[in-house]
DNA sequence: ACCTGAACACCGTTCAAGT
DNA sequence: ACCTGAACACCGTTCAAGT
């Protein structure tokens, strides 16, 4: 059958001939929660203007008047994602580690959730204050853990592109289209093991326990990495500071 | 002014008018070097299948014959830049860590140098000699570190897909239109120093040492705890097992 | 002021026709 | 057997015209 098509106008069910749409009925508000709409059935590759102009029922260019192109819609639509999905969710405990891991799993959650958009989320600077309070909290937690001035920036930096990079090339793989994902899923479960022992010995002798590149435990085995390497680097700093300490 | 429009037809300045190509003049190989050469130029968004026929003095539907669609030559073209770019490259020291890091920055150098495919590198599974190569020597690396069986397969995953999520979101950054990179650039320069400091005193406090997303100092330093990690959860190990050791 | 239609310059892809 | 032309079903975007 073919893609998308639908014979006539209709644009949800409202009859044979849609007329003009009456003034005022659309707006930013109106047309991001069709685009998240959009969004959430097909991904990214749902979302035109063509299809969002067809759900909110008007004609494609009409959308100009809102957004001027498309990359202010989608940066506007990430925003509102990620503000809803924990906007004031984080709350500081006296565990710095635990409030580490915590900013990493609303990301990670939050990036599994909307895999077509994890890409645009972990690379693009939104500068809004879902971002800011990530950025301030995370600040602190880095703080308590003992870091200072140009280290607390530097280790703020490192943590955040690690999560942000990771949860985004597992959420890319979760957007592929599935055969090519099943195909490279397959490889490393089948083509890995018929390699000849005698070129690639570690991997013919570690077949069987090869996992898939987009293993869930792979996030939080980096997390839980990161925080130990955190805390034996302060403990090093401390140490050198008062040697007698212990 | 418009934007890759010439007059007339002239593939490369060959005349006036081309006619037929002669039989055999088109290949995959041919192809693909033309690709690379696209690609080095306009990057990811230059290489489409019309342009791509007008570098190669043909015509954009005959390059179906050479290859099934977008994605296959796309796959083709990133594994003969990666064969090309460290083939044979990788040779193990008595050091692993030093090896470990040698992966790590030949992958980073490579996505570097071509950012455009960088996403598609990270995620895709290419299953041909240049990959295989790299998991054989990291894994062994791995072991001589210490590892084994299951361990050794999930730090495989976790150390490979740090450093390629790392490098291929580093490199998406230098993809990004120069216009947009350097708004997003310029937010964190700027417009985080103007926050309000009571209610973001840690970000006000430390505005000044903010470095960016793109900051080239982050991938080696988030190598070296990696690194560091994995020393300490070794040598903890090894601690387990014979305690009298010291 | 807001919405629409026609039009432009692109895409990837199919398939029958030329040499 | 290999290359081409015409055509299809899409894209994002501009701009003059309708209400």
């Amino acid at each position: 059958m073919s893609t998308t098509r639908s014979d006539g106008p209709g644009p949800t069910g409202s009859g044979p001939a849609r007329r003009r749409l009456p003034r005022d009925t659309l707006s930013r508000e109106v047309i991001l929660e069709a685009a998240e709409r959009l969004a959430g059935r097909g991904g990214l590759a749902a979302l035109t203007f063509q299809a969002l102009a067809r759900e909110v029922g008007a004609h494609p260019t009409s959308l100009y008047r809102h957004f001027r192109d498309k990359d202010e819609l989608v940066l506007e639509l990430i925003d509102s994602l990620r503000s809803r999905s924990y906007g004031g969710k984080l709350e500081a405990t006296d565990d710095w580690r635990e409030d580490l891991r915590s900013v990493a799993r609303h990301i990670h959650q939050h990036y599994l959730r909307y895999p077509q958009f994890a890409l645009e989320m972990a690379a693009r600077t939104t500068r809004r204050p879902t971002e800011f309070g990530n950025v301030e909290f995370t600040l602190d937690a880095l703080q308590r853990a003992g870091l200072e001035g140009q280290e607390a920036t530097l280790y703020l930096r490192v943590f955040g592109n690690v999560i942000r990079s990771l949860a985004s090339m597992e959420a890319g793989l979760l957007a592929l289209d599935p055969p090519t994902r099943d195909r490279d899923e397959l490889a490393w479960q089948l083509e890995y093991r018929r390699l000849p022992a005698q070129t690639y010995p570690r991997i013919a002798g570690l077949a069987d326990n090869l996992a898939s590149i987009g293993d869930p435990r792979v996030f939080d085995e980096a997390i839980e990495l990161f925080l130990d390497a955190l805390d034996a680097r302060v403990a090093r700093k401390a140490a050198r500071c008062q040697p007698a300490g212990g």
